[in-house]
DNA sequence: ATTGGCACTCGGGAAAGTTGAGTGCCAAGG
DNA sequence: CCTTGGCACTCAACTTTCCCGAGTGCCAAT
């Protein structure tokens, strides 16, 4: 129907509208800002439908209209059409991250490039341990019996751990545990690599006690949880701009960024590199979060995600554009990983 | 005089009223709960003079008085009685920290203990590179002519440098080196580290180019600023409560949170692990943070101090609570990194 | 020096009034 | 059947006015 896609027109104006000026919007604003060829009793009437269809709501009797969770859903669904970025945009991008060199860089700078690109605060998480693999384990003697392992991955990642041994290893001792250790797990994947380490002590059949320790202890930091949950976040000085009747909400945004659990949790859906994941207000598991939407998607090479990035704002917010700086930040971080590694 | 003491004392009920209401105080209230024996009249003689000498302020003529930035610096230079943590906390502090096992975790529990324990936004500073020494350098050769360094430092800290090498190297090249970087600094201070290494190439008069770029890597990564400048920062949420008037202040606030540099040079100011300094509003070099104090000290060997913390809060604070907690958990970090060390 | 008394100030909350954007509905016109 | 101009109605938000009471400064008395 004629009819069906001028009220969609409407919704989308309606959407644009809210998201520019913070307040709700009515039927003379629309017609004027949009040339919608009808007049405002018409946009009304469209409106009521739109209202029925449970898509936009008055915040009281006389006011204009706002957007539902429902109606952003929509929008984000089937009325974006993806801005690409400007070149001027691309380059500046492009020359930010090149300048990074080690991981902690890149990531440093991309936090702050998406907070600045799309005025929200962005997380970005580091590349899971999961997906990389064991470049290089190395066993550093600090006392005869204290070792320092350090694990680095294929992702530029590196884990340390320290293990107290009930014996003194000699230098010999230790070179042959490194070469062991090496010889087992380098180059797979962190749980090939797991098993590999698992394997090791009765192939060798030695007096188990300190290869299995630094086993254990190896094994620990490849599954370490914590370290999988390393996420940075950037720009939380933007919680501010939102500011304006958005106060109630900026608490429970501070709790949750410092709560990087859950902004895994916001982030794990959204682990394909190919497709950017909208979460609109309440449709999130928090409660508390129910006023504020995330725009994320997965980094790294797109048959194999190794992490997520994405940015948390109010519910009004400039998706498409939100999308667009998610996308190709998620791009370049994946384009730099993967140079890195070659 | 014995006027003058009266007039402290009404100073410090002050202050303590305020930072407890919130409110302006006026005298009535104050003899009502402070037990100062005199009249309300006699304390409204005191006021005069203390709002004479720029102590206290009213923020309208008929309101009561509030502490100026000179009130709450006498405060606490005179008036604060450091008061001891409960043993309670005193339990708490050290079943917290004591989880922690590599640098990160203290470092992270640090923050998290410091904000809870003082309701502010706490700021802990990461073991500086000046102060330790070299532990271990490790060279893993990641291709021929890809060189990965790591920098293990007596403090924990790990440092890694990527090098590109315009030639390749052998197995053997690479143990080489790796034994006469260690021999060269193992054990140093960094700054002497630094020294011998740059007299290495020479000193064996090979064909200097993979050994001097190796070793400028390494001083790089030594002398490297943007990891001294590592902070962390937590507890941000506390900000949100700070709210009622303080909205205002909450932007500036978070991009300062967001500029390392900014609170290093916060932190800088204290260093020494035996004295808690504090900087109130005005006195710090940022206009925008004239609403905010800083209360920090440092931590480490008390002749040798490898960092600092504190926390950031509006100058209305509760001072002797933050002094005493911060110098709590700065001595409690003290001993753990001390044992670690060992 | 301290204190009770007293007139004065003034921020801020309550009450009342005003405005105008926006709505829903209806009847007329394509 | 959709569109449109007209019209009465609603109600948040702003302005104005009013009032109250906490708090002050000063003074005269002790």
């Amino acid at each position: 129907m004629a009819h069906e896609d001028r009220r969609l027109a409407v919704l989308r104006a309606i959407v644009e509208d809210y998201v520019a000026t913070r307040e709700p919007v009515g039927s003379k604003a629309l017609v004027e800002r949009h040339k919608l060829g009808v007049s405002p009793a018409t946009v009304r009437n469209d409106m009521a439908v739109l209202e029925e269809e449970g898509l936009i709501a008055q915040p009281h009797t006389s006011a204009g209209r706002i957007p539902t969770d429902k109606g952003y859903r929509l929008f984000v669904d089937r009325l974006t059409r993806l801005k690409p970025m400007s070149s001027a945009e691309r380059r500046a991008i492009a020359s930010f991250l090149e300048g990074a060199h080690d991981l902690d860089d890149v990531i440093n700078r991309s936090v702050r490039l998406l907070a600045q690109l799309t005025q929200q605060v962005a997380i970005v998480q580091y590349p899971t341990l999961a997906r990389s693999t064991v470049r290089h384990i190395e066993v550093v003697a600090l006392t005869p019996s204290r070792l320092l392992l350090v694990l680095i991955l294929s992702t530029g990642r590196v884990e340390q751990r320290l293990v107290e041994l009930p014996v003194e290893l000699t230098d010999d001792d230790v070179a042959d545990l490194r070469s062991r250790l090496n010889r087992a797990a380098m180059g797979e994947r962190i749980t090939d690599a797991v098993s590999a380490l698992a394997a090791l002590p009765q192939q060798v059949g030695e007096t188990s006690t300190p290869t299995s320790l630094v086993v254990a202890s190896l094994v620990e930091a490849m599954s370490n949880h914590r370290s999988d949950e390393r996420v940075v976040v950037g720009g939380t000085a933007n919680l501010a701009r939102f500011g304006e009747g958005f106060e109630s909400a900026i608490k429970p945004m501070l709790e949750a960024l410092e709560e990087h659990v859950v902004l895994l949790k916001l982030l794990g859906e959204a682990t394909s590199p190919s497709t950017v994941t909208v979460r609109i207000g309440a449709e999130g598991p928090y409660e508390e979060l129910s006023r504020t939407s995330v725009v994320a998607t997965g980094y790294g090479p797109f048959d194999e995600p190794v992490g997520s990035l994405g940015i948390v704002g109010p519910t009004r917010m400039d998706y498409p554009g939100s999308m667009a700086a998610v996308r190709a930040v998620a791009r370049y971080v994946s384009t730099i990983l993967d140079e890195s590694r070659s």
